[in-house]
DNA sequence: ATAATTTTTGCATACGTATCTATTTTAGAT
DNA sequence: ATCTAAAATAGATACGTATGCAAAAATTAT
């Protein structure tokens, strides 16, 4: 393609000044005088000058870049956060560079040297466990990292969760208070602190009520995966009702107890589920979900990112947003549930 | 932070040849010796050195970087689209940085600006309008744009989308096949290509039945409009037939249809739309549609911005990639139906 | 009006890499 | 072994910007 690059030395010749003249109106906090300033920028108007970025980033060492890494945008909970997360860094002056964890475009570990390669002031990952020679890596260089809806023990990495324990606990107290007897919990994938702690949450809440898990499949987080684990659990002697590790999952699960099994939601069976994604509100499954608030836990992303870009190797914070139920229609409503 | 860079220098030091020499080792057709390559190597891993891209782009003027411009991504089309374009352009060396077009977020034309000061070597928009003189401004910048799932008349702007025209008309034969005689049309944003295209393709081929459109509310691509846009539609003399302009909107219709106006699908009124995005499969909605293959705009995105990349100021290509009608449970099954 | 201070400015340099040019080394041919 | 052609290498320069430094200009104080 032809180019036609401006330059700060184009615009410093035309307005009669030096580059650095030009560089330092450009630059906030540099000391121009009104004249100089307005000389240049009638300059840059006329030839339709920016900066440029990356030449800046070379002799700055701000790249005003963030590496986002996501394993797959599948559940909706990502777009969204992913959403919210790019609208926030961009009002901050930063960008997002996106990386998919996709199997087809080698491992994990290349795909974060090439983050790095981009010399990224910071990584959010989320969805996505990152090896301790990625986080000793990015920490040689002086990247922060926030891992977005996971966390990792050991490393001392930053992290963003919803209180997925407590979540999973309330959701526990909700199918008790109901009456539920027979309540079984489908899994997510099992290597995922989020499945983890939900799970915990969910079966210390249901011992201390003198209760105990009834089944448990494994769905991995996957609609196909929970659809099958739904069989498996309903082909004899039947829960009365199921906690799903996700939402996403969830609508796999009603869709089977409803159109294979033939139960009704929630007379026959209470489902219950965590993250509350739009489509939880949506009349077909009006899903009972604890909700994680990506609002919140966005904000917190960006502010723990902030911190750490500005501030010289500070300790990583583990930060857990709280996370309401949200009371809809999939479950047994417990009488006089506030 | 702290910073630890390994530059070229370092590694030429190490391995005792010049920094030319390691340059060359890590450019692509240059000349090396299989010995100073080793040595190269060696001292590379050693320091754990990696090129630095935006010093690279700086002199080569190749920054590797797409802009992708995205309106909203609560559309599921979009995230699955996000996704496959960022692993194809991964696979080809090159990463996308990406701009959400949020109202909070300033105007249109002064994110534009922002992608050109990274310096990107393309441009991807999808599903916003661009005005003309951003489109001129690119151009003159040398910078490639494709537009996504949208196209844009008099611009000469190269675009991808599925043949909407034709999906439409699709969509219009199977409803009338189907014995339906009363039909509707909920349409999206009227300023969007697509929601045209698709709208004359309806009109056009039930004109060309000898019929008419029965009733036309505008739901402009929301869940909440294309709700309010039912209720309209169905509150006199309803309609025995509905095509919703995507699939986003026709949940909503369909959830309307049956959960407020306790309508059955396809039993009362058929529903059917355009996208095929995963929900539409899901049992719930059980949704029939006109299919946009993703994989395949996507292929054909990445391709025309490598090619309108790597030579002059080349012509803008309009593709339409073809969209086969996914027979489902929502509407209406024509007698005899291939 | 002069001196002391502050602000503004231009010059030179640095950031990390690719690439052009000239030179040296290597391989090939006689 | 000598000459020629090819390959490899080091040195120098450029990319576009920010910034330290010293000189110049503008401002303030005396």
């Amino acid at each position: 393609m032809t180019k036609e690059k401006v330059t700060s030395q184009q615009v410093a010749q035309l307005a009669g000044v030096s580059q650095s003249a030009v560089s330092r109106v450009y630059t906030a906090g540099a000391s121009a005088s009104k004249k100089t300033t307005a000389k240049v920028h009638k300059a840059a108007t006329t030839l339709g000058y920016r900066p440029n970025v990356l030449a800046r980033a070379m002799v700055s060492g701000k790249s005003r870049i963030i590496g986002l890494f996501v394993g797959y945008l599948e559940n909706q909970f990502y777009p969204d956060a992913i959403e919210k997360l790019s609208t926030q860094l961009q009002v901050k002056g930063y960008h997002v560079l996106i990386f998919m964890a996709s199997k087809t475009a080698g491992n994990i570990d290349s795909v974060v040297e090439e983050i790095l390669d981009y010399q990224v002031e910071g990584i959010i990952v989320a969805s996505v466990a990152l090896s301790s020679q990625l986080a000793d890596r990015c920490r040689l260089a002086g990247v922060p990292i926030v891992l977005f809806n996971r966390s990792q023990d050991g490393e001392g990495l930053s992290c963003v969760t919803s209180d997925n324990f407590s979540g999973g606990a309330k959701a526990a107290r909700f199918l008790l208070a109901g009456g539920h007897k027979k309540i079984g919990y489908i899994a997510g994938w099992e290597g995922a602190s989020t499945q983890r702690d939900r799970e915990f949450g969910f079966t210390a809440a249901l011992q201390q009520a003198g209760g105990t898990l009834y089944a448990r499949e494994v769905g991995d987080f996957s609609m196909e995966k929970a659809s099958e684990a739904t069989r498996q659990m309903f082909s004899e002697d039947s829960p009365d009702a199921v906690f799903v590790a996700n939402d996403h999952m969830a609508f796999a699960v009603m869709d089977t107890l409803r159109f294979e099994l033939g139960l009704r939601i929630p007379e026959d069976v209470s489902v219950i589920s965590y993250d509350d994604v739009p489509a939880a509100a949506w009349p077909a499954y009006n899903l009972t979900t604890v909700r994680q608030c990506a609002d919140q836990m966005v904000q917190e992303t960006v502010r723990i990112l902030m911190e750490q870009i500005h501030s010289d190797g500070m300790q990583g914070q583990q930060v857990a947003i709280g996370s309401p139920i949200i009371v809809r229609g999939s479950a047994r409503i417990p009488e006089g549930w506030e």
